[in-house]
RNA sequence: GGGGACGUAGUUCAGUUGGUUAGAACGCUGCCCUGUCACGGCAGAGGCCGCGGGUUCGAGUCCCGUCGUCCCCGCCA
């Protein structure tokens, strides 16, 4: 193939066959650069050699594809070209037979400025030609082949659940297929194989695991595509830990297979830490965490400054930031999101200035070097009253009131990490930092809605010691200040570099706590018979411990070939509106197959 | 659902305060060239300035709407 000729290759007979990458014409010399998945290889046509061949090689326009038999020639000292692994043979061609011809095409694979991704996805075949997508789709495979090899030799079994499923709808909303042998019905398709895997381990399969799309039809980001591949596993009698050791193995073998080494076991963070330090669930761990500067303020300060005192002054440092011009400090405000009344105070210098004792002891406190950027998150004292924060939730460590000052300090950290990123230089190939989030708590609180919802999905199991405080909560779902708010479940995330690879718990094997659960979360004893009758039956009949998680296999290469956007390393991937703009889907269809499916199509308000 | 950025030649971009015939590079076409490798030289073709409306003597430029792509918030059990 064409990347593969060396020099001890030299004198040989060879056939290539190819994608004509680059043509350089000399007159009575022609070069042509032949390209396919291996790399590039230059061919020679000479009118010294062959006239005719060398005539219909000047036919030959990019993007062509083309064989071409010779011999394989070792380079002149001067025309050897070191940026190229073929770089010291060359193929000096004999016969050349044009395989197909090419229309011009839009942008070329051998472009040096990257096109625009409309019209890259809608010719994404010849995207996909392109050297970084070759990488990126090789290293999926690779990756996914080290994952598989990984886990059947730990006694995995591949197992395959089924795409055409039962809606249920709770959590993200699922993509339907309707039903024809039963008009007015529908099939879901799976956000997750859930309840599958877990009756797989009911079924004595023990060890499971499926590389696997799952479908959740909600707004896109760069990170999240409505189609998507999980790394699933289930196993049953597990600790988190024994979840954890298979996890790291499958990482360690899948970063190897793309040429990374990386460390376990992972360091491990509770989830209430890493609000604290990071006021997100996820935390990049690259960048230093927040300082609670609190007592660094005197009481005048705070109330010079405005700042509610109950609650933490958030320090955020980015390091290596420089001077920033008055422009630049002012450029910060609008990338800060306020929640709960927390305000940002972006100009330290300013802080400095007017309270030097303080600033002092912030600047010691935060570690701060030359150079390092400080801003201030903090709570504003008029926005809130101060009674109802220290009634709320008695239980839970981290109040809803500090949560909105770290979590909009989390986002500013972000933000500011971003744009900096030049600066402090913390975002480096190659610098892996892995984390495992645990006790999460089962239970978020739904402002919307008044009540508490299932923070990870309802058959996470609890913790054991939260038991009582679970049963103590049954019955007060709506109670911003039930005893729920302070149940820890045996749920975990695995996080890299801020991105959360996966997500995954020790599950309810007992129906007993299985029905609690559901009533907790407000669910009637039918309505959840009628959701979930099936499952809760399997779980009746002899239902071992068991527990698993899900990774993210786009986010993990996307991560391993340094890309920006799960498009990157998808081969056919959705834009921001969920479109396909290569094959144009969705699309209506006609009015026989609506017909077929007893489906009438209702037109959107304003379009008749 | 909300906020922001962008849309000019096949591609990447420039386009001044609203003022003559909208430019560059790469790519493309033709000719020349025997050691290039992002080859080089000469000549040439190529534009509904996303679309629709408005302001104006005059709009790529200002205003309104709309479509598309990207990013973020909400959402993602």
């Amino acid at each position: 193939m064409c990347g593969v000729l060396r020099a001890s290759d030299a004198g040989k007979k060879a056939v290539l066959m190819g994608w004509v990458n680059r043509r350089r014409d000399h007159g009575n010399l022609l070069f042509i650069d032949l390209r396919d998945r291996t790399g590039v290889t230059q061919i020679v046509f000479n009118t010294e050699r062959d006239r005719t061949v060398h005539e219909k090689a000047e036919t030959l326009r990019n993007e062509y594809v083309i064989a071409a038999v010779g011999t394989v020639k070792l380079r002149d000292a001067n025309t050897i070209n070191p940026n190229m692994p073929t770089g010291e043979v060359e193929l000096v061609a004999d016969e050349l037979r044009v395989l197909n011809e090419s229309k011009l095409p839009p942008f070329l694979p051998s472009d040096t400025a990257l096109t625009n991704e409309e019209t890259r996805l809608k010719y994404r075949y010849i995207d996909l030609r392109r050297d970084a997508m070759q990488f990126n789709i090789e290293t999926r495979h690779k990756v996914a082949k080290a994952i598989r090899d990984y886990l059947s030799s730990q006694g995995f079994f591949e197992i395959e659940t089924p795409f055409m499923t039962r809606s249920t709808p709770e959590g993200a909303r699922d993509y339907l297929v309707p039903s024809r042998v039963q008009p007015g019905t529908f099939y879901a398709l799976p956000q997750s194989p859930q309840m599958f895997k877990q009756i797989l381990m009911i079924s004595g399969f023990d060890r499971y695991f499926q590389i696997v799309r799952c479908f959740r039809d909600e707004d896109l980001r760069a990170d999240r595509q409505p189609e998507f591949t999980q790394i699933d596993l289930e196993m049953t009698y597990p600790q988190p830990e024994s979840v954890w050791a298979v996890v790291e193995g499958f990482l360690t073998a899948a970063f190897a297979a793309a040429g990374f080494e990386i460390e376990t076991p992972f360091p491990r963070m509770d989830y209430d830490e890493a609000i604290r330090l990071y006021g997100i669930d996820k935390p990049d761990l690259r960048l230093p965490p927040f300082t609670d500067v609190r007592d660094c303020l005197s009481s005048e300060n705070l109330s010079d400054l405005a700042i509610n005192p109950n609650l933490p002054v958030i320090a955020i440092r980015i390091p290596k930031v420089g001077e920033l011009s008055r422009k630049e400090r002012d450029d910060i405000k609008p990338m800060f999101h306020s929640k709960g009344g927390a305000r940002v105070y972006e100009d330290f210098k300013r802080i400095a200035n007017r309270y030097a004792e303080a600033a002092e002891k912030i600047s010691k406190k935060t570690n701060m070097a030359e150079g390092d950027l400080i801003v201030l998150v903090a709570g504003s004292a008029q926005a809130s009253s101060g009674e109802k924060e220290t009634a709320f939730a008695p239980h839970r460590k981290v109040t809803p009131q500090e949560l909105a000052i770290y979590t909009s300090a989390g986002l500013l950290r972000l933000a500011l990490a971003q744009k900096y990123a030049e600066q402090h230089q913390c975002f480096q190939k190659g610098d892996f930092r892995f984390l495992w989030v645990t006790n999460f708590p089962m239970f978020e609180w739904d402002e919307g809605e008044k009540q508490w919802m299932a923070a990870h999905h309802p058959f996470t199991s609890p913790h054991e010691q939260d038991m009582k405080l679970l049963e103590e909560g049954v019955e007060s779902l709506h109670d911003p200040l039930s005893p729920l708010s302070a149940v820890r479940a045996l749920a975990y995330d695995v996080v890299l570099n801020g991105t959360e690879l996966g997500s995954g718990s020790i599950r309810i094997h007992r129906q007993d706590v299985q029905s609690r659960i559901f009533r907790a979360l407000g669910m009637t004893e039918e309505e959840a018979k009628a959701r979930f009758g099936f499952f809760l039956e399997a779980l009746e009949y002899g239902t071992p411990p068991h527990g698993g998680i899900a990774l993210g296999l786009d986010r993990i290469v996307m991560i391993l070939a340094g890309a920006e956007s799960l498009r990157e390393v998808i081969p056919f991937p959705k834009t921001a509106r969920a479109v396909d703009l290569m094959v144009d889907a969705p699309t209506p269809v006609s009015e026989k197959q609506l017909r077929e499916l007893g489906i009438v199509v209702r037109k959107p308000v304003g379009q008749l």
